[in-house]
DNA sequence: TGAGAGGCAATTGCATACACTTTTTGCCTT
DNA sequence: AAGGCAAAAAGTGTATGCAATTGCCTCTCA
C-alpha cells in the first residue's frame, strides 16, 4: 500500500520479520502467551499479512511461537518443566560436543581454542561483563564446531538459541565471570589431552550452573524493552 | 478455481500438502536436488500456491527441502558425510533416551516396553517384515518418550523423521529382523534393571547397525517410481 | 567465432480479496 | 435472572493478481 521500506537493509521481507518478532520475543518485550494479531503485526511494521504468516511459521518452527490451527500464534509459553528439559538437552549436547571436541579437533583448532579462552582470562579481571559474553558465545561455537558434526552443530545451535531468553538470568549471579572461567578451563584442559570423557562431564557441568541460575530466575518478569529496531514510519 | 478436494482427509490444505510432499521425497519418488515449482506443484494438488509456499517452508524447516531467496526450492541434496552426521547424532540421542528410559522409566511404561518387545519376538519368526518395522517404531518412541524429557524428545523425532529417506536401506539387510529384535533384547534388558549407562551403549550400538548399512546403501538410487506426473507441460 | 551486455520469459515474493472457522455478544426462553 | 442459542464480528486459511528478481537467450562487437 504505501511506499518503500528502503531503509532496511539486508534479506527479504520475511527475514525482517522473523528477525523483528523474534527479537521481540527474546527481548520478553512480548511476554509468553501473548496473542500475535497476524493483521495487527502486518499494519506495525507496514506490510501484508502474507509474509507475517511466513514468519510465524518460521518461529513456530523455531519454537518460539506456538501455533494452532484456526486459533491464531502466541509466544511460546514454556513451563518450568519443558525448560528444564531444555537445559538437561543442552547439557548433553554440549557434552556430546565436549567429547567429540576432544576427540576430533585438528591441533589448529584446538590452538584456536586455548589461545582464545586464555585471552578472555583478562576479561574476567576486569569484570567486564558484555565483552566476556561474547567470547563466552565464540567459546561455545568453538566447541560446537570442533566436534565436525554438522547436525550436532545444527541440534546444538538451535537449543541454544531457543534457550536464549532465559540465559539472561545468569548475569544476576554474582561472580559468575570467575566460576564460568574456570569451568572453562576444565573443559579446555580435557580437551587438549584429548580425554572426551572429562570434557563431555564438565562441559554437562557447566551447562548445569546457567540452568540453575535460570531455575530462579525463570518467574522474574521479562525485561521491558526500549524502541523498536525495525522502525515503522511516523 | 476448482470446487473441493473431498477426497482428501485430514488437517488443513497445508498439512496435507507437506504430508504429500514430504512422502514423496521420504520415498524417494521426489529425487535429492529435484526443483520443486510452486507453481506446479500448485496445479498438482489443485490448490493454490499459498498452502504450497507454506508447506515448503515447513518441510524447509524440517530439512528436507532447501530454499533460497528468489531462487525456488529443491529437494534436499544430504552429501555422504552429512549423512553420516546425522545417524551419529541419531545414535547419541538414541543413546541418551535410552539412558534415561533406564533411570527414569514409570513402572507402568517398563512392562509395556517389555511387554511389546516380547510380543515382537513371533513376528520375527514369521518374517513378517512390514509389521516388524511398525513394531520397531513403536519401540523406538517409547524409548524417547520414556526419557521424560520433552525437548530430548523432540530432537529425537526431528532427526528420525530427517533421517527417514535413508532407512530403506537396512531392509536390503538379510536376517536384519532377528540382529534388530537380540539388539533391543540387549537395550531392554538394561532398563530393565535400570542401568543407564549400559542402555545408552546399547542403544548407540543399534544405531551404528542401521547407519552402516545406510552407508552400504547410501550410494544406491532412490527408487525408481513409474512415471513423474509433476513436470512441466511439455 | 567467442565473449559480454542487454532484453525477455519464467518464477518467486508480496499484497489484496474472498471463504471458512472460531469467538463473542445480545436476545430469547425457561 | 440465568442459561442457551443464534447471529454477527473478528480472525485465520486460501486464492489470485501484481511487482520484482533471476536466469536464459539472443544480439552485437571485437
Amino acid at each position: 500500500m504505501s511506499g518503500k521500506r528502503s531503509l532496511i537493509r539486508s534479506g527479504t521481507t520475511v527475514d525482517q520479520m522473523v528477525r523483528a518478532i523474534g527479537d521481540r520475543i527474546v527481548t520478553g518485550f512480548l511476554r509468553p502467551g501473548e496473542k500475535l494479531d497476524e493483521a495487527s503485526l502486518a499494519a506495525r511494521f507496514d506490510v501484508s499479512r502474507t509474509p507475517v504468516r511466513e514468519a510465524l511459521g518460521r518461529l513456530s518452527a523455531m519454537g518460539l511461537v506456538e501455533r494452532r490451527p484456526n486459533r491464531g500464534a502466541t509466544v511460546a509459553v514454556v513451563t518450568q518443566e519443558h525448560l528444564a528439559s531444555m537445559f538437561e538437552s543442552m547439557a548433553e549436547l554440549e557434552a556430546i560436543c565436549a567429547r567429540f571436541s576432544a576427540e576430533r579437533m585438528t591441533a589448529g583448532e584446538r590452538r584456536a581454542l586455548e589461545v582464545e579462552h586464555q585471552a578472555s582470562a583478562c576479561l574476567v579481571q576486569l569484570g567486564a561483563e558484555e565483552d566476556y559474553e561474547y567470547f563466552n558465545t565464540e567459546f561455545h561455537t568453538r566447541l560446537y564446531r570442533g566436534a565436525h558434526s554438522k547436525h550436532i552443530y545444527e541440534l546444538t545451535v538451535m537449543t541454544r538459541s531457543r534457550l536464549a531468553p532465559f540465559r539472561r538470568a545468569q548475569f544476576m549471579l554474582p561472580g559468575r565471570l570467575a566460576k564460568s572461567w574456570q569451568e572453562h578451563d576444565v573443559i579446555v584442559t580435557a580437551i587438549m589431552r584429548g580425554d572426551g570423557v572429562a570434557a563431555g562431564q564438565a562441559a554437562k557441568d557447566h551447562v548445569s550452573i546457567v540452568s540453575e541460575a535460570s531455575a530462579i530466575f525463570a518467574a522474574v518478569d521479562p525485561i521491558k524493552s526500549g524502541t523498536d529496531s525495525i522502525g515503522v514510519p511516523s
